[in-house]
DNA sequence: TTGATATATTCCCGATATGGAATATTATCG
DNA sequence: CGATAATATTCCATATCGGGAATATATCAA
């Protein structure tokens, strides 16, 4: 990698599993570090890292409260993020022609009907 | 880091700019390589590299036609994606109570009815 | 001020992604 | 078979991430 930061946007932020925890746990309420770090079960100081990380990329707000700091969602970046996979709804919203059938076959494994690859085979998934 | 693979899953698949701008394209036709590297105007072999990715996380799929290698979209994969965002969606759905209007203060800057935070003050975005 | 609580930061490390360049592989054509 | 087109893989270098552990910073209480 060669390119700058790198979770320096809200997709590379959202890639990390603890940081889409965190987000999901704020979608319910304003919380102090501890209770994230009390509910995601891991060290303090990653669960601060990851509000680093998501407060730089401004998923994440925060407040203090007395010696506490209270973190909050702050959804708009995720906006984007949303945005642009709802542009692949339709693909799996079915009855797009038969499409979902033949989408799921894929899924499913070897097609059939595929013309076979070169060698590199291994299709999709 | 210390997990196991990373780009492993659909998550940090599209974390890539690149990745998504070939899955955009393959949104609307199945396509050779070339044709992906005249569109993203990158060394070959990286978009290469990218489809590997893609596929081994099963967000494409290839199919073999004489020499060139078709590659189209396996959106599948996506799904998990679309419905993690979709359960933040009500947040700049507005008129979720005032919410709409609240957050579009904390994006903004520091809403002022907020207690001043540490002194490790930068707030959100 | 001292102490306790809450949180952030730093240092070290192994893992790995990604770009660049070169090369290998596969398939078609003559 | 040899040449060429299309694509994949490998090697190298650099950067960054993310975990662990230790430590620093901030705030409140006594």
């Amino acid at each position: 990698m060669a390119r700058p930061s790198t979770t320096a946007d809200a997709f590379h932020a959202i890639a990390e599993p603890r940081r889409r925890q965190i987000l999901g746990l704020l979608a319910t309420a304003e919380l102090p570090v501890n209770d994230l770090v009390t509910a995601l079960d891991i060290p303090q100081p990653q669960v601060s890292k990851h509000l680093r990380v998501l407060r730089e990329v401004g998923l994440v707000a925060v407040r203090g409260a007395g010696q506490q700091r209270l973190y909050r969602l702050s959804p708009a970046k995720l906006k984007p993020v949303h945005d642009w996979v709802k542009g692949f709804e339709r693909f799996w919203a079915e009855s797009f022609d038969r499409l979902g059938e033949y989408l799921a076959d894929l899924q499913a494994g070897q097609p059939g009907a595929d013309t076979p690859p070169h060698k590199t085979e291994g299709e999709s998934e």
